[in-house]
RNA sequence: CGCGGGGUGGAGCAGCCUGGUAGCUCGUCGGGCUCAUAACCCGAAGGUCGUUGGUUCAAAUCCAGCCCCCGCAA
């Protein structure tokens, strides 16, 4: 019954990533080492970060470092190696000494040379969470629900040295509509990237699958989110504001002012509604506020996190806080 | 020592600066009104004020340490 498995030619990888996005596909090539041998990780170094700056591990140094916990002292182990730079000669020269057929490149979070590129016989294949050429770039995802498409996907790419540029090996498609948000699509995205890894890396390796060009006529970029996007501007089409919490959950977060102080949103609906100012209360019940927005539309909002206190129901917000009609936010 | 905000009955907040009866909006329980109500009226229960120690005749309130939560920054 059991597969002569050693006759079976692995795939000789080395895996590239840094946060939770990249480990579903690490995760599934952990689990399935007798298609590909892990030969390498390589991983953003550690950083202080959070609440007191403390040093934290990247979530797939996490990861792979608790899994070569588990092994037996002489089971094979791969190195996890966490360059500054990965295109310095000093790492170019050490990913070169591992051999390996090609790299996987999930959200490693940084640009790969050519040169470190040509250390591979196949180069690095990656992949990125839009149906490519849209959006390129850096945020994929929330570029994608801000602008409101009802369909996206994930890309697997041949890595050439312009950002996002590369030959299309395999693309996954998802029909998406307004109950999709960063996170849920985040996950959605990781997992379909994985499958995609799964299936079509060793048939790349192996030259049965050739990467289609990118129809450079159709790109649009999707630049890092800054901080500010998350400022709602109340003369927006409500739907709009919809699109902008969705995307920018959890981070940077969409928020207004009320009094001088950060009120986050961090679940609205809208309606058709005309009979206010812009950003004032025009309604209040039990569980919701709402606020008028542009173009003859209102958000219906339902739960807030003011400054410096925790995500709470608008019911339990407004008694706190009391509102009444004609409040006006974001002044 | 990266910066700042906060921990007060079951929930969300005020009170702290200018120490000395525990307040508000709700919820809960009992009663009333109503065809009815997430409505209204009457009444009641429920709090070691995060924690430890200090100052004081007296600490939610002032001081120090510790724990936890949130935001900024990365």
């Amino acid at each position: 019954m059991a597969k002569p498995v050693a006759t079976v030619q692995k795939t000789k990888v080395v895996f590239m990533g840094t946060p939770e996005f990249a480990c579903s596909t690490f995760n599934m090539l952990l689990s399935n080492q007798d298609i590909f041998e892990i030969c390498a990780v390589i991983t953003q170094p550690d950083k202080p970060a959070g609440r007191d700056m403390e040093v934290q591990r990247s979530a797939v140094k996490e990861m792979a470092e608790k899994h070569l916990m588990t092994l037996s002292k002489v089971a094979k182990k791969f190195p996890i190696l966490t360059p500054e730079n990965i295109n310095s000669t000093e790492a170019l020269r050490s990913v070169k000494e591992i051999m390996a057929h090609v790299a996987i490149v999930v959200a490693y979070g940084q640009l790969l040379s050519a040169e470190f590129l040509k250390l591979f016989d196949h180069g690095a294949v990656n992949v990125h969470a839009s149906l490519l050429p849209r959006w390129r770039g850096a945020a994929p995802i929330q570029w994608c629900i801000l602008s409101q498409d009802s369909v996206t996907g994930v890309t697997l790419q041949k890595v050439a040295p312009k950002l996002d540029s590369g030959d299309i090996i395999a693309q996954s498609q998802i029909v998406i509509d307004e109950s999709w948000d960063a996170p849920k699509l985040y996950a959605d995205l990781a997992r379909r990237g994985a499958d995609l890894v799964k299936k079509f890396v060793p048939e790349y390796v192996k030259g049965a699958v050739k990467p289609q060009p990118q129809d450079e006529s159709l790109v649009t970029w999707a630049p890092k989110i800054k901080k500010e996007q998350g400022l709602i501007d109340w003369q927006k089409h409500a739907k709009i504001i919809c699109a902008q919490i969705r995307a920018l959950t959890p981070w940077p977060g969409t928020w207004t002012t009320r009094e001088g102080k950060v009120v986050k949103i961090l679940r609205a609906t809208w309606i058709q509604y005309d009979g206010g100012q812009i950003g004032e209360l025009v309604g209040l019940d039990k569980m919701n506020f709402w606020v008028q927005c542009g173009e003859k539309t209102a958000l219906q909002v339902s739960v807030v996190q003011p400054e410096s206190r925790s995500r709470m129901p608008v019911a339990e917000y407004v008694k706190g806080y009391p509102f009444k009609k004609g409040d006006r936010l974001g002044t």
